[in-house]
DNA sequence: GAATAAGCGAGACGGTACGTCCCGTCTTAGC
DNA sequence: GCTAAGACGGGACGTACCGTCTCGCTTATTC
């Protein structure tokens, strides 16, 4: 990723909330936004040049350069600000262990199965060494949530006695979490939804070998 | 002024065995698969212009042309040439299972606290969209030989008795890889070598929990 | 003529004569120049666009900026460099005061009437303020040697008795240049080829007043 | 100088007669006209950017665009109001025609010895071929009174028996100015008002040579 | 040992993207 | 309805690389 610095001159914002010129268009905003995600997704953080972003959001160079002066800041922005779906009620009430863990299973598979999902993870990943923020956003918006609740909702299951008592739920997490990217970037392996659900029921199954039925 | 025109004139070596012409120059050879490699972990894989390629090996633009026609080409011949160190001896002889997982835990960590690791795998990654390829030749020529090494040495011990009989070693080692690139790259943990070594022997002690000693 | 500086890289020519490297094109040179000059003329300093430039010659922006750093040094160049005509042997010899006069007088009124010459003068006179170099480099290539020849004969018609004695020959010529350059520029007048023959007969009999026959 | 052409809404003044709304500011008229016709003399007509005009004016640039659509509608008003000062009423008393004749000379070399004319007069030439409207309004508001004054004082010397009768005294005002110009911008002569001074006497010791004392 | 043929350094060539500046238009708030 | 402020689309600028090409020189092999 090739090192180009200048000086800039956007402003992150306006200033006072109705000053007197001509308010910044939202739909700008957003267009720019969604269109450096997407480079950034289909071409990494060097793909996303300020004039593509701008073609892709039909908008004028000046109107991007007007906002933000670097292309990790845009990307960064668009990252932070596309909330992770909250579709993951199904964990919150599941009568048994093995139903809880599938249902685990099974929302992670769903997720991690999705082009773009694991574009977006390797793209990052591929930032991390330059612009490690890029992750921070992508992690506080999406991943913590949702590895909350998994977690939470491990250890609903382990004060319910459905797991030992012992157990490193947090660890547990953190080596099923692993599974998935071994799985995806350095194993040749199967990754649709159906491969993934499948690989991951094993790996539960495994880590939670000896847990009372 | 003139049109323009894409093909590419490298030819991958020499055509016959001893032309009348002046020989390439092996020493270029080198500098240019070094230089091509450290810039890619500098900078990723868009960081790898030819230019900067040969200013780095102190050699012509047209010397490195006339050998390899895309960046991709030079950093993956690069990958693939580097022999991964085989320092791990030490793993052919433990004698007990504790010692044995010990050392293997150790290895990894020593191995994935060096930031040259860390960088090599995260720009593979980054990489792996749009050049599959490169993250295929380095896991042919570094990951899989000493994939290979651990999982022999697992089962060993599992054949003499020291892990239950049933258990799934393959998947035991895919998950503690996992659990490394968890840490590394979505984890904000600690990737000193010292860090590593904890989390690792962790990782085991719960992965193979219930193992007789 | 707005301000616009800034650091340049361009090499005035090639160092030596015959260095490694390809040399440049000098059919490229020739159409920048000439298509600056054109330019020049056209639209006046500022409108001597890089780009524009480059589109006329049919040459890369790169190349342009490759030769000069600044549209003033083009344009210099390229006025300096289209030779003026030598097509004024018809001064040479004229046998008679009259008919010097006459051939004087037609062929300073042919070529003040031609459109390029008129713009031309126009436009380096504009540019006097903040380039006198553009007029330097005119005067010296096209306006001093046509003078010298009108100026030399002149002198011969004197010398040879045509004149009275004491005329100040060079002032003379100052009054005739002048008078066009008025006529031109300060008055609506006709300035068609026939309308300024007319004209400068009209001026050299009125400052040839009293000559003998 | 470069293309520019859009549509435009300027209102040349006020349609009614006492509108509703808040008045023109004429101060503001007043610095913007001052402001553009500076920076014609500066920078050339290309240099006249709205954006300059109002900076200078200390005026937004709604309030210039609302009043002039283009540079040189600006410019010419500029130029066609600032009135040329009459201070040459010097010329309608002088007794014998030495004097009278001087003091033309003296009155011509003071004002085109002012950097401020010299500018004007080249820049009004450069915009020429583009504008001829420029020249046209300085002309209309400066230059004809001045010369109609002179040529008033020449034929009355004239009729008073001072001059030759058959003297053509337009043609030698043309002569006279011509020869300012020629030594404005052709020779690279002394321009300093009492350079201009002597160079102007000779003129007109040349053109009026045989004159009776 | 000369001829031959390829490698090599150097650099011009056509291009693309960059980040900046200015332009002329528009859209708001305030007076 | 004028003014100030400022966002908007657009275009040119001068720079930095890119991948290709064309030179002059060097270095081996082959005749």
């Amino acid at each position: 990723m090739s090192t180009r610095t200048r000086s800039s001159r956007a402003t992150p914002e306006r200033g006072r909330r109705n000053g007197p010129g001509r308010p910044r268009s939202s739909a700008a905003d957003a267009a720019i936004l969604r269109a450096a995600v997407d480079l950034f997704l289909e071409r990494g953080l060097d793909g996303v040049g300020i004039e593509q972003v701008a073609e892709r959001a039909e908008v004028a160079r000046t109107t991007v350069y007007r906002r933000w002066s670097s292309r990790e800041s845009i990307v960064a922005k668009g990252i932070a600000q596309t909330r992770g779906g909250a579709d993951e009620e199904i964990l919150r009430s599941s009568p048994s262990l093995r139903a809880t863990v599938n249902a685990v299973a099974d929302s992670l598979a769903r997720i991690v199965s999705l082009p773009r999902y694991q574009r977006m993870i390797a793209r990052l990943i591929g930032s991390t060494p330059d612009h490690p923020e890029l992750m921070a956003a992508y992690l506080r918006a999406h991943f913590v949530p949702r590895r909350k609740l998994a977690a939470e909702t491990l250890e609903r299951a382990c004060a319910e006695g459905l797991l030992r008592e012992d157990a490193d739920t947090e660890l547990l997490l953190d080596l099923a979490t692993g599974a998935v990217m071994y799985r995806l970037f350095l194993c040749p392996g199967d990754s649709s939804q159906k491969g993934m659900r499948a690989y991951l029921r094993r790996v539960f199954r495994e880590l939670l070998r000896e847990a009372r039925p």
